[in-house]
DNA sequence: ACAACGGTGCGTACGATGTACACAAGGCGA
DNA sequence: TCGCCTTGTGTACATCGTACGCACCGTTGT
Protein backbone atom coordinates (compact mmCIF):
# COMPACT_ATOMS: atom_id res chain seq x y z
CA UNK A 1 0.00 0.00 0.00
CA UNK A 2 0.96 3.77 0.90
CA UNK A 3 0.50 4.60 -2.75
CA UNK A 4 -0.30 8.21 -1.36
CA UNK A 5 -0.15 10.64 -4.27
CA UNK A 6 2.54 13.36 -3.21
CA UNK A 7 5.37 10.86 -2.43
CA UNK A 8 6.42 13.52 -0.32
CA UNK A 9 8.81 14.61 -3.05
CA UNK A 10 12.24 16.03 -1.55
CA UNK A 11 12.25 12.92 0.99
CA UNK A 12 12.63 13.70 4.64
CA UNK A 13 15.78 13.67 6.48
CA UNK A 14 15.59 9.94 7.82
CA UNK A 15 17.51 10.90 10.72
CA UNK A 16 15.86 13.58 12.12
CA UNK A 17 14.54 12.92 15.91
CA UNK A 18 10.90 14.60 15.22
CA UNK A 19 10.57 14.67 11.48
CA UNK A 20 7.30 12.02 9.96
CA UNK A 21 5.52 13.41 12.99
CA UNK A 22 2.16 12.56 11.80
CA UNK A 23 -0.04 11.17 14.70
CA UNK A 24 -0.85 7.96 14.65
CA UNK A 25 -4.55 7.01 13.91
CA UNK A 26 -4.73 6.00 17.84
CA UNK A 27 -3.64 9.65 18.82
CA UNK A 28 -6.00 11.01 16.31
CA UNK A 29 -9.58 8.41 17.67
CA UNK A 30 -10.33 9.87 20.83
CA UNK A 31 -10.56 13.30 19.94
CA UNK A 32 -14.34 14.56 20.21
CA UNK A 33 -15.58 14.98 16.88
CA UNK A 34 -18.07 18.06 15.58
CA UNK A 35 -21.54 17.58 14.04
CA UNK A 36 -23.12 15.15 11.73
CA UNK A 37 -22.13 11.91 13.32
CA UNK A 38 -23.38 9.15 10.98
CA UNK A 39 -20.03 7.45 10.86
CA UNK A 40 -17.75 6.58 13.47
CA UNK A 41 -14.15 4.65 13.80
CA UNK A 42 -16.07 1.54 15.35
CA UNK A 43 -19.02 1.60 12.80
CA UNK A 44 -16.39 1.50 10.08
CA UNK A 45 -14.23 -0.81 11.63
CA UNK A 46 -17.20 -3.09 12.43
CA UNK A 47 -18.25 -3.35 8.74
CA UNK A 48 -15.19 -3.67 7.37
CA UNK A 49 -14.40 -7.00 10.05
CA UNK A 50 -18.00 -8.05 9.19
CA UNK A 51 -17.03 -7.67 5.39
CA UNK A 52 -13.73 -9.21 5.82
CA UNK A 53 -14.96 -12.08 7.46
CA UNK A 54 -18.00 -12.74 4.91
CA UNK A 55 -16.14 -12.29 1.36
CA UNK A 56 -12.41 -12.16 2.99
CA UNK A 57 -9.49 -9.26 2.89
CA UNK A 58 -9.51 -8.71 -0.79
CA UNK A 59 -13.27 -7.87 -0.60
CA UNK A 60 -12.57 -4.95 1.72
CA UNK A 61 -12.20 -2.38 -0.73
CA UNK A 62 -13.10 1.63 -0.01
CA UNK A 63 -16.17 1.16 -1.76
CA UNK A 64 -17.72 -1.70 -1.17
CA UNK A 65 -17.33 -0.90 2.69
CA UNK A 66 -18.73 3.01 1.93
CA UNK A 67 -21.82 0.82 0.39
CA UNK A 68 -21.89 -1.60 3.13
CA UNK A 69 -22.57 1.78 5.39
CA UNK A 70 -24.66 3.45 2.92
CA UNK A 71 -22.44 6.77 2.78
CA UNK A 72 -20.10 7.54 -0.03
CA UNK A 73 -16.47 6.31 -0.80
CA UNK A 74 -14.89 9.28 0.45
CA UNK A 75 -16.42 9.83 3.79
CA UNK A 76 -14.74 6.77 5.45
CA UNK A 77 -11.47 9.51 4.68
CA UNK A 78 -13.17 12.07 7.72
CA UNK A 79 -12.15 8.84 10.33
CA UNK A 80 -9.02 7.18 8.02
CA UNK A 81 -6.01 8.78 6.26
CA UNK A 82 -5.69 5.78 3.96
CA UNK A 83 -6.59 1.72 3.89
CA UNK A 84 -3.52 1.26 5.81
CA UNK A 85 -4.81 2.76 8.69
CA UNK A 86 -8.65 0.85 8.34
CA UNK A 87 -6.97 -1.84 7.82
CA UNK A 88 -4.84 -0.83 11.76
CA UNK A 89 -8.50 -0.16 12.93
CA UNK A 90 -9.62 -3.67 11.71
CA UNK A 91 -6.46 -5.65 13.79
CA UNK A 92 -6.97 -4.15 16.91
CA UNK A 93 -10.54 -4.01 16.58
CA UNK A 94 -10.83 -8.16 16.33
CA UNK A 95 -8.48 -8.26 19.40
CA UNK A 96 -10.71 -6.62 22.20
CA UNK A 97 -9.53 -8.41 25.04
CA UNK A 98 -12.82 -9.13 27.07
CA UNK A 99 -12.41 -10.57 30.22
CA UNK A 100 -10.33 -12.93 31.60
CA UNK A 101 -10.61 -15.32 32.79
CA UNK A 102 -6.95 -16.84 34.15
CA UNK A 103 -5.40 -16.01 37.41
CA UNK A 104 -3.25 -12.20 37.24
CA UNK A 105 -0.99 -13.72 39.62
CA UNK A 106 -0.09 -17.04 37.74
CA UNK A 107 2.06 -15.87 34.96
CA UNK A 108 1.92 -19.19 33.21
CA UNK A 109 -1.55 -19.01 33.08
CA UNK A 110 -1.88 -15.28 32.23
CA UNK A 111 0.51 -16.32 29.10
CA UNK A 112 -1.22 -19.49 28.05
CA UNK A 113 -4.31 -17.57 27.69
CA UNK A 114 -2.52 -14.67 25.61
CA UNK A 115 -1.31 -17.20 23.29
CA UNK A 116 -4.56 -19.13 23.16
CA UNK A 117 -6.41 -15.28 22.79
CA UNK A 118 -4.04 -14.89 19.65
CA UNK A 119 -4.49 -18.31 18.08
CA UNK A 120 -8.57 -18.05 18.47
CA UNK A 121 -8.73 -14.58 17.32
CA UNK A 122 -6.55 -15.41 14.21
CA UNK A 123 -8.69 -18.78 13.36
CA UNK A 124 -11.97 -16.74 14.19
CA UNK A 125 -10.77 -14.08 11.33
CA UNK A 126 -8.39 -15.50 8.79
CA UNK A 127 -7.65 -12.58 7.19
CA UNK A 128 -5.54 -11.00 10.21
CA UNK A 129 -2.39 -12.05 9.20
CA UNK A 130 -2.08 -11.06 5.91
CA UNK A 131 -4.13 -7.46 7.47
CA UNK A 132 -0.77 -7.83 9.58
CA UNK A 133 1.45 -8.55 7.58
CA UNK A 134 0.68 -5.56 5.25
CA UNK A 135 0.69 -2.65 8.25
CA UNK A 136 2.89 -3.72 10.52
CA UNK A 137 1.73 -2.48 14.01
CA UNK A 138 2.27 -2.87 17.55
CA UNK A 139 1.51 0.00 19.96
CA UNK A 140 -2.04 -0.25 19.39
CA UNK A 141 -4.26 -0.08 22.26
CA UNK A 142 -5.82 -3.83 22.43
CA UNK A 143 -2.37 -5.16 21.89
CA UNK A 144 -0.59 -3.04 24.90
CA UNK A 145 -3.49 -3.84 26.71
CA UNK A 146 -2.44 -7.41 26.38
CA UNK A 147 1.24 -6.48 26.94
CA UNK A 148 -0.21 -4.71 30.46
CA UNK A 149 -2.11 -7.90 31.26
CA UNK A 150 1.17 -9.90 31.00
CA UNK A 151 3.60 -7.24 32.61
CA UNK A 152 0.89 -7.85 35.80
CA UNK A 153 1.61 -11.18 35.83
CA UNK A 154 5.18 -10.64 36.01
CA UNK A 155 5.24 -8.51 38.69
CA UNK A 156 6.04 -10.50 41.70
CA UNK A 157 8.95 -12.44 40.27
CA UNK A 158 12.47 -11.38 40.27
CA UNK A 159 13.08 -10.04 36.98
CA UNK A 160 14.81 -6.81 35.03
CA UNK A 161 12.08 -5.04 32.79
CA UNK A 162 14.35 -6.10 29.77
CA UNK A 163 14.02 -9.82 30.92
CA UNK A 164 10.28 -9.56 31.53
CA UNK A 165 9.85 -8.02 27.62
CA UNK A 166 12.41 -10.90 26.49
CA UNK A 167 9.64 -13.18 28.00
CA UNK A 168 6.63 -11.80 26.11
CA UNK A 169 8.63 -11.72 23.05
CA UNK A 170 9.61 -14.95 22.84
CA UNK A 171 6.07 -16.70 24.03
CA UNK A 172 4.04 -13.83 21.46
CA UNK A 173 6.82 -15.24 18.69
CA UNK A 174 5.40 -18.99 19.23
CA UNK A 175 1.87 -17.71 19.40
CA UNK A 176 2.28 -15.22 16.23
CA UNK A 177 3.73 -18.22 14.32
CA UNK A 178 1.96 -20.86 15.49
CA UNK A 179 -1.80 -18.73 14.65
CA UNK A 180 0.04 -17.84 11.11
CA UNK A 181 0.63 -20.88 10.33
CA UNK A 182 -2.52 -22.61 11.12
CA UNK A 183 -4.41 -20.08 9.22
CA UNK A 184 -2.01 -20.48 6.47
CA UNK A 185 -2.61 -24.49 6.00
CA UNK A 186 -6.75 -23.81 6.60
CA UNK A 187 -6.81 -21.23 3.66
CA UNK A 188 -4.18 -23.41 1.36
CA UNK A 189 -7.19 -26.50 2.05
CA UNK A 190 -9.92 -24.16 1.35
CA UNK A 191 -8.54 -22.58 -1.68
CA UNK A 192 -7.56 -26.25 -3.12
CA UNK A 193 -11.65 -27.23 -2.89
CA UNK A 194 -11.42 -28.41 0.59
CA UNK A 195 -13.17 -27.29 3.34
CA UNK A 196 -11.51 -25.21 5.96
CA UNK A 197 -11.32 -27.61 8.45
CA UNK A 198 -10.24 -30.66 5.79
CA UNK A 199 -7.88 -32.75 6.69
CA UNK A 200 -3.92 -31.57 5.63
CA UNK A 201 -3.40 -35.22 4.23
CA UNK A 202 -5.70 -34.61 1.62
CA UNK A 203 -3.60 -31.73 0.28
CA UNK A 204 -0.48 -34.10 0.65
CA UNK A 205 -2.02 -36.63 -1.50
CA UNK A 206 -3.35 -34.10 -4.11
CA UNK A 207 0.71 -33.28 -4.43
CA UNK A 208 1.91 -36.09 -3.48
CA UNK A 209 2.48 -37.41 -7.33
CA UNK A 210 4.77 -34.37 -7.63
CA UNK A 211 6.40 -35.19 -4.35
CA UNK A 212 7.08 -38.38 -5.28
CA UNK A 213 8.02 -38.26 -9.07
CA UNK A 214 11.37 -35.82 -8.00
CA UNK A 215 12.66 -38.01 -5.42
CA UNK A 216 13.88 -35.34 -3.90
CA UNK A 217 12.18 -35.69 -0.85
CA UNK A 218 12.41 -39.48 -0.38
CA UNK A 219 11.94 -39.26 3.74
CA UNK A 220 8.80 -36.70 3.65
CA UNK A 221 7.70 -39.34 0.93
CA UNK A 222 8.01 -42.42 3.52
CA UNK A 223 6.12 -40.45 6.03
CA UNK A 224 3.69 -39.79 4.39
CA UNK A 225 2.73 -43.13 2.61
CA UNK A 226 3.87 -44.56 6.08
CA UNK A 227 0.56 -42.97 7.01
CA UNK A 228 0.33 -39.86 9.25
CA UNK A 229 -2.38 -39.32 11.49
CA UNK A 230 -4.92 -36.86 11.46
CA UNK A 231 -3.56 -33.20 12.75
CA UNK A 232 -4.64 -32.26 16.17
CA UNK A 233 -4.52 -28.79 15.33
CA UNK A 234 -5.36 -27.75 19.28
CA UNK A 235 -2.79 -30.05 21.05
CA UNK A 236 -0.06 -29.41 18.82
CA UNK A 237 -0.50 -25.74 19.35
CA UNK A 238 -0.54 -26.39 23.78
CA UNK A 239 2.32 -28.65 22.63
CA UNK A 240 4.58 -26.31 21.69
CA UNK A 241 3.14 -23.86 24.28
CA UNK A 242 4.36 -25.83 27.04
CA UNK A 243 7.65 -26.96 25.31
CA UNK A 244 8.01 -22.72 25.13
CA UNK A 245 6.94 -21.83 28.97
CA UNK A 246 9.05 -24.77 30.02
CA UNK A 247 12.27 -23.32 28.03
CA UNK A 248 11.49 -19.71 29.30
CA UNK A 249 10.59 -20.67 32.78
CA UNK A 250 14.28 -22.86 32.94
CA UNK A 251 16.43 -20.33 31.30
CA UNK A 252 15.05 -17.36 33.76
CA UNK A 253 15.05 -19.33 36.74
CA UNK A 254 11.48 -18.95 37.75
CA UNK B 1 -6.22 -11.08 -4.82
CA UNK B 2 -7.61 -14.05 -6.36
CA UNK B 3 -9.29 -11.85 -9.09
CA UNK B 4 -9.70 -13.55 -11.75
CA UNK B 5 -12.65 -12.67 -13.77
CA UNK B 6 -14.40 -15.79 -14.14
CA UNK B 7 -15.16 -16.57 -10.79
CA UNK B 8 -16.00 -20.07 -12.05
CA UNK B 9 -19.99 -19.32 -11.99
CA UNK B 10 -22.08 -22.62 -10.98
CA UNK B 11 -19.23 -23.72 -7.74
CA UNK B 12 -17.15 -26.63 -7.44
CA UNK B 13 -18.47 -28.86 -5.28
CA UNK B 14 -16.29 -28.19 -2.60
CA UNK B 15 -16.56 -31.93 -1.21
CA UNK B 16 -15.88 -33.76 -4.02
CA UNK B 17 -11.73 -35.38 -4.31
CA UNK B 18 -10.47 -34.45 -7.21
CA UNK B 19 -12.14 -31.33 -7.71
CA UNK B 20 -9.68 -28.16 -8.04
CA UNK B 21 -7.12 -30.23 -10.42
CA UNK B 22 -6.00 -27.10 -10.77
CA UNK B 23 -1.83 -27.97 -11.08
CA UNK B 24 0.40 -25.86 -8.67
CA UNK B 25 2.97 -24.11 -10.28
CA UNK B 26 5.83 -26.57 -8.79
CA UNK B 27 4.25 -29.42 -11.17
CA UNK B 28 3.85 -27.29 -14.52
CA UNK B 29 7.73 -25.39 -13.75
CA UNK B 30 9.65 -28.20 -14.52
CA UNK B 31 8.36 -29.18 -18.09
CA UNK B 32 10.03 -28.60 -20.96
CA UNK B 33 9.07 -25.16 -22.53
CA UNK B 34 8.66 -24.97 -26.50
CA UNK B 35 10.69 -22.60 -28.80
CA UNK B 36 11.94 -18.55 -28.37
CA UNK B 37 12.54 -18.85 -24.52
CA UNK B 38 13.98 -15.08 -23.85
CA UNK B 39 11.95 -15.91 -20.64
CA UNK B 40 12.20 -18.19 -17.71
CA UNK B 41 10.70 -19.17 -13.96
CA UNK B 42 13.94 -18.08 -13.26
CA UNK B 43 14.44 -14.86 -14.66
CA UNK B 44 11.32 -13.66 -13.93
CA UNK B 45 11.82 -14.59 -9.82
CA UNK B 46 14.59 -13.16 -9.96
CA UNK B 47 13.81 -10.06 -11.20
CA UNK B 48 10.91 -10.11 -9.17
CA UNK B 49 12.74 -10.21 -6.22
CA UNK B 50 15.39 -7.94 -6.75
CA UNK B 51 12.35 -5.19 -7.83
CA UNK B 52 10.75 -6.17 -4.13
CA UNK B 53 14.38 -6.05 -2.41
CA UNK B 54 14.77 -2.48 -4.11
CA UNK B 55 11.23 -0.61 -3.75
CA UNK B 56 8.99 -3.10 -1.60
CA UNK B 57 6.42 -5.01 -2.67
CA UNK B 58 4.20 -2.83 -3.46
CA UNK B 59 6.18 -1.85 -6.50
CA UNK B 60 6.15 -5.81 -7.89
CA UNK B 61 3.59 -5.20 -10.34
CA UNK B 62 3.06 -7.04 -13.75
CA UNK B 63 3.63 -3.71 -15.95
CA UNK B 64 6.81 -3.12 -13.94
CA UNK B 65 8.24 -6.53 -13.31
CA UNK B 66 7.87 -7.16 -17.40
CA UNK B 67 9.63 -3.32 -17.94
CA UNK B 68 12.49 -4.47 -15.87
CA UNK B 69 12.60 -7.26 -17.98
CA UNK B 70 12.50 -5.48 -20.86
CA UNK B 71 9.43 -7.49 -22.12
CA UNK B 72 5.87 -7.04 -22.33
CA UNK B 73 3.65 -7.01 -19.47
CA UNK B 74 1.61 -10.02 -20.75
CA UNK B 75 4.37 -12.24 -21.68
CA UNK B 76 4.83 -13.15 -17.94
CA UNK B 77 1.58 -14.72 -18.28
CA UNK B 78 2.90 -17.76 -19.73
CA UNK B 79 5.05 -18.44 -16.96
CA UNK B 80 2.72 -17.58 -14.10
CA UNK B 81 -1.25 -17.83 -13.95
CA UNK B 82 -1.58 -14.86 -11.70
CA UNK B 83 0.14 -12.88 -10.03
CA UNK B 84 -0.47 -14.34 -6.57
CA UNK B 85 1.75 -17.56 -8.39
CA UNK B 86 4.48 -14.74 -8.98
CA UNK B 87 4.21 -14.26 -5.13
CA UNK B 88 4.70 -18.00 -4.70
CA UNK B 89 7.52 -18.47 -7.03
CA UNK B 90 9.09 -15.39 -5.24
CA UNK B 91 8.65 -16.67 -1.55
CA UNK B 92 10.33 -19.88 -2.71
CA UNK B 93 13.57 -18.40 -4.47
CA UNK B 94 14.37 -16.54 -1.51
CA UNK B 95 14.86 -19.99 0.28
CA UNK B 96 17.28 -21.02 -1.36
CA UNK B 97 18.79 -23.28 1.21
CA UNK B 98 22.65 -23.18 -0.09
CA UNK B 99 25.18 -25.03 1.40
CA UNK B 100 24.44 -26.46 5.49
CA UNK B 101 27.37 -25.79 7.51
CA UNK B 102 25.47 -28.05 10.99
CA UNK B 103 26.53 -31.21 11.67
CA UNK B 104 23.69 -33.25 9.70
CA UNK B 105 23.40 -36.11 12.65
CA UNK B 106 23.35 -33.16 15.34
CA UNK B 107 19.40 -32.12 15.23
CA UNK B 108 19.54 -29.38 17.61
CA UNK B 109 22.37 -28.23 15.50
CA UNK B 110 20.40 -28.74 12.36
CA UNK B 111 16.95 -26.74 13.88
CA UNK B 112 19.06 -24.27 15.11
CA UNK B 113 20.47 -23.48 11.59
CA UNK B 114 16.94 -23.85 10.04
CA UNK B 115 15.74 -21.58 11.96
CA UNK B 116 18.34 -18.77 11.93
CA UNK B 117 17.90 -19.54 8.15
CA UNK B 118 14.69 -18.69 8.05
CA UNK B 119 15.35 -15.53 10.32
CA UNK B 120 18.49 -14.17 7.78
CA UNK B 121 16.03 -14.29 5.21
CA UNK B 122 13.03 -12.48 6.20
CA UNK B 123 15.41 -10.04 7.44
CA UNK B 124 17.08 -9.84 4.28
CA UNK B 125 13.41 -9.48 2.19
CA UNK B 126 11.18 -7.58 4.54
CA UNK B 127 8.40 -8.23 1.93
CA UNK B 128 8.65 -11.69 2.66
CA UNK B 129 6.27 -12.07 5.54
CA UNK B 130 3.85 -10.21 3.66
CA UNK B 131 3.69 -12.26 0.48
CA UNK B 132 3.52 -15.24 2.46
CA UNK B 133 0.63 -14.26 4.12
CA UNK B 134 -1.00 -12.84 0.79
CA UNK B 135 -0.24 -16.69 -0.77
CA UNK B 136 -0.50 -19.33 1.63
CA UNK B 137 2.29 -21.52 0.41
CA UNK B 138 3.73 -24.93 1.90
CA UNK B 139 4.86 -27.57 -0.31
CA UNK B 140 7.02 -25.40 -1.80
CA UNK B 141 10.06 -27.12 -3.23
CA UNK B 142 12.63 -25.01 -1.13
CA UNK B 143 10.54 -25.54 2.52
CA UNK B 144 10.17 -29.32 1.83
CA UNK B 145 13.75 -29.58 1.55
CA UNK B 146 13.84 -27.88 4.47
CA UNK B 147 11.85 -30.31 5.75
CA UNK B 148 13.60 -32.84 4.55
CA UNK B 149 16.94 -31.70 6.09
CA UNK B 150 14.99 -31.52 9.77
CA UNK B 151 13.46 -35.51 9.16
CA UNK B 152 16.90 -36.27 8.10
CA UNK B 153 18.26 -35.27 11.27
CA UNK B 154 15.82 -36.63 13.40
CA UNK B 155 15.98 -40.40 11.71
CA UNK B 156 18.35 -41.48 14.40
CA UNK B 157 15.75 -40.67 17.04
CA UNK B 158 13.40 -42.97 18.72
CA UNK B 159 10.34 -40.78 17.30
CA UNK B 160 7.20 -41.56 15.47
CA UNK B 161 6.35 -40.32 11.90
CA UNK B 162 3.75 -37.69 13.89
CA UNK B 163 6.14 -36.66 16.87
CA UNK B 164 8.44 -35.58 14.06
CA UNK B 165 6.65 -33.59 12.29
CA UNK B 166 5.17 -32.02 15.68
CA UNK B 167 8.39 -31.01 16.84
CA UNK B 168 9.10 -29.38 13.22
CA UNK B 169 6.65 -27.43 13.47
CA UNK B 170 6.73 -26.20 17.06
CA UNK B 171 10.03 -24.76 15.77
CA UNK B 172 8.80 -23.68 12.82
CA UNK B 173 6.14 -22.14 14.44
CA UNK B 174 8.71 -19.86 16.75
CA UNK B 175 10.84 -19.15 14.15
CA UNK B 176 8.18 -17.56 12.11
CA UNK B 177 6.96 -15.75 14.48
CA UNK B 178 9.98 -14.80 15.54
CA UNK B 179 11.12 -13.70 12.12
CA UNK B 180 7.87 -11.66 10.96
CA UNK B 181 8.00 -9.82 14.19
CA UNK B 182 11.01 -8.60 13.98
CA UNK B 183 10.69 -7.61 10.34
CA UNK B 184 7.21 -6.06 11.19
CA UNK B 185 9.20 -3.99 13.77
CA UNK B 186 12.06 -3.08 10.78
CA UNK B 187 9.51 -1.88 8.88
CA UNK B 188 7.54 0.18 11.26
CA UNK B 189 10.60 1.66 12.12
CA UNK B 190 11.49 2.52 8.72
CA UNK B 191 7.73 4.11 8.03
CA UNK B 192 8.03 5.96 10.87
CA UNK B 193 11.27 7.81 9.76
CA UNK B 194 13.73 6.51 11.61
CA UNK B 195 15.91 3.88 9.89
CA UNK B 196 15.12 0.35 9.56
CA UNK B 197 18.21 -0.85 11.96
CA UNK B 198 17.32 2.32 14.39
CA UNK B 199 16.12 1.73 18.03
CA UNK B 200 13.20 0.63 18.88
CA UNK B 201 13.14 2.55 22.01
CA UNK B 202 12.78 5.67 19.32
CA UNK B 203 9.09 4.29 18.33
CA UNK B 204 8.41 3.95 22.21
CA UNK B 205 9.34 7.63 22.59
CA UNK B 206 7.67 8.73 19.54
CA UNK B 207 4.12 7.33 20.92
CA UNK B 208 4.40 7.75 24.48
CA UNK B 209 2.25 10.97 24.60
CA UNK B 210 -0.83 9.22 23.75
CA UNK B 211 0.35 6.05 26.16
CA UNK B 212 0.87 8.21 28.83
CA UNK B 213 -1.74 10.50 28.62
CA UNK B 214 -4.24 7.50 28.74
CA UNK B 215 -2.99 6.14 31.81
CA UNK B 216 -3.95 2.48 30.83
CA UNK B 217 -0.92 1.19 30.47
CA UNK B 218 0.73 1.68 33.87
CA UNK B 219 3.34 -0.90 33.84
CA UNK B 220 4.50 -0.60 30.50
CA UNK B 221 4.53 3.26 30.67
CA UNK B 222 6.86 3.12 33.74
CA UNK B 223 8.96 -0.05 31.80
CA UNK B 224 9.73 2.66 29.20
CA UNK B 225 10.33 5.80 31.62
CA UNK B 226 12.79 3.60 33.91
CA UNK B 227 14.76 2.91 30.53
CA UNK B 228 14.78 -0.14 28.33
CA UNK B 229 18.04 -1.75 27.37
CA UNK B 230 18.55 -1.60 23.72
CA UNK B 231 17.03 -4.77 22.36
CA UNK B 232 19.54 -7.24 20.98
CA UNK B 233 17.65 -8.68 18.52
CA UNK B 234 19.65 -11.58 17.48
CA UNK B 235 20.30 -12.79 21.51
CA UNK B 236 16.63 -12.69 21.91
CA UNK B 237 15.79 -14.73 19.16
CA UNK B 238 18.34 -17.20 20.18
CA UNK B 239 17.05 -17.36 23.70
CA UNK B 240 13.55 -18.26 22.31
CA UNK B 241 15.22 -20.84 20.10
CA UNK B 242 17.12 -22.38 22.86
CA UNK B 243 14.18 -22.04 24.85
CA UNK B 244 12.63 -24.13 22.34
CA UNK B 245 14.17 -26.94 21.85
CA UNK B 246 15.03 -26.96 25.14
CA UNK B 247 11.24 -27.94 25.85
CA UNK B 248 10.68 -29.72 22.96
CA UNK B 249 13.57 -31.77 23.93
CA UNK B 250 12.54 -32.55 27.65
CA UNK B 251 8.51 -32.99 25.91
CA UNK B 252 9.94 -35.97 23.90
CA UNK B 253 12.72 -37.27 26.23
CA UNK B 254 15.17 -36.77 23.11
C1' DA C 1 14.64 -27.21 -48.30
C1' DC C 2 10.35 -26.17 -46.86
C1' DA C 3 5.85 -26.01 -44.89
C1' DA C 4 2.99 -26.10 -41.06
C1' DC C 5 2.21 -26.00 -36.35
C1' DG C 6 2.35 -25.09 -31.53
C1' DG C 7 4.45 -22.47 -28.15
C1' DT C 8 5.92 -17.54 -27.19
C1' DG C 9 5.64 -12.66 -26.86
C1' DC C 10 2.68 -8.22 -27.83
C1' DG C 11 -1.01 -4.66 -27.85
C1' DT C 12 -5.20 -3.31 -26.55
C1' DA C 13 -9.10 -3.01 -23.62
C1' DC C 14 -11.94 -3.37 -19.42
C1' DG C 15 -13.38 -3.30 -14.78
C1' DA C 16 -11.82 -2.30 -10.23
C1' DT C 17 -9.09 0.03 -6.92
C1' DG C 18 -7.02 4.03 -3.80
C1' DT C 19 -7.42 8.67 -3.23
C1' DA C 20 -6.95 13.95 -4.51
C1' DC C 21 -9.92 17.87 -4.83
C1' DA C 22 -13.69 20.96 -4.95
C1' DC C 23 -18.32 21.32 -3.45
C1' DA C 24 -22.89 20.78 -0.60
C1' DA C 25 -25.15 20.36 3.61
C1' DG C 26 -26.10 20.34 8.32
C1' DG C 27 -25.57 21.19 13.41
C1' DC C 28 -23.62 24.38 17.07
C1' DG C 29 -21.96 28.84 19.21
C1' DA C 30 -22.79 33.78 18.64
C1' DT D 1 -30.86 34.06 13.42
C1' DC D 2 -26.41 34.04 11.30
C1' DG D 3 -22.10 32.27 10.31
C1' DC D 4 -18.75 28.70 10.35
C1' DC D 5 -16.44 24.63 10.87
C1' DT D 6 -17.16 19.74 10.39
C1' DT D 7 -19.06 16.05 7.95
C1' DG D 8 -20.61 13.80 3.80
C1' DT D 9 -20.71 13.84 -1.70
C1' DG D 10 -19.35 13.55 -6.65
C1' DT D 11 -16.18 13.52 -10.04
C1' DA D 12 -11.74 12.48 -11.92
C1' DC D 13 -7.30 10.16 -12.54
C1' DA D 14 -3.47 7.06 -12.33
C1' DT D 15 -2.64 2.39 -11.70
C1' DC D 16 -3.62 -2.24 -11.16
C1' DG D 17 -4.64 -7.43 -12.68
C1' DT D 18 -5.75 -9.82 -16.52
C1' DA D 19 -8.95 -11.55 -20.75
C1' DC D 20 -8.47 -11.88 -25.59
C1' DG D 21 -6.75 -12.13 -30.22
C1' DC D 22 -2.87 -11.41 -33.26
C1' DA D 23 2.10 -11.73 -34.77
C1' DC D 24 6.17 -14.16 -34.61
C1' DC D 25 9.48 -17.88 -34.65
C1' DG D 26 11.94 -22.40 -33.64
C1' DT D 27 11.17 -27.11 -34.23
C1' DT D 28 9.89 -30.98 -36.61
C1' DG D 29 8.00 -34.09 -40.36
C1' DT D 30 8.45 -34.54 -44.98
Amino acid sequence: MAKTKSECGPAADSAAPDVQNTPTIWERIDAPRGARTTLSHERIAEAAIALADAEGLDAVSMRKLAESLGVATMALYRYVNSKDELLELMTDAVGTASELVADPNDWRAVFREAARRRRETALAHPWLPAAQAQVPTSLTPNRNLALERMLAALEPLPLTGDQKMQLIRALDSYARGAADGEVNQRTMLERRGYGADGDVRLLLRSNMQWLLRSGRYPLFAKLVTDGLAPVDAVGEFELGLEAMLDGLAARFGI
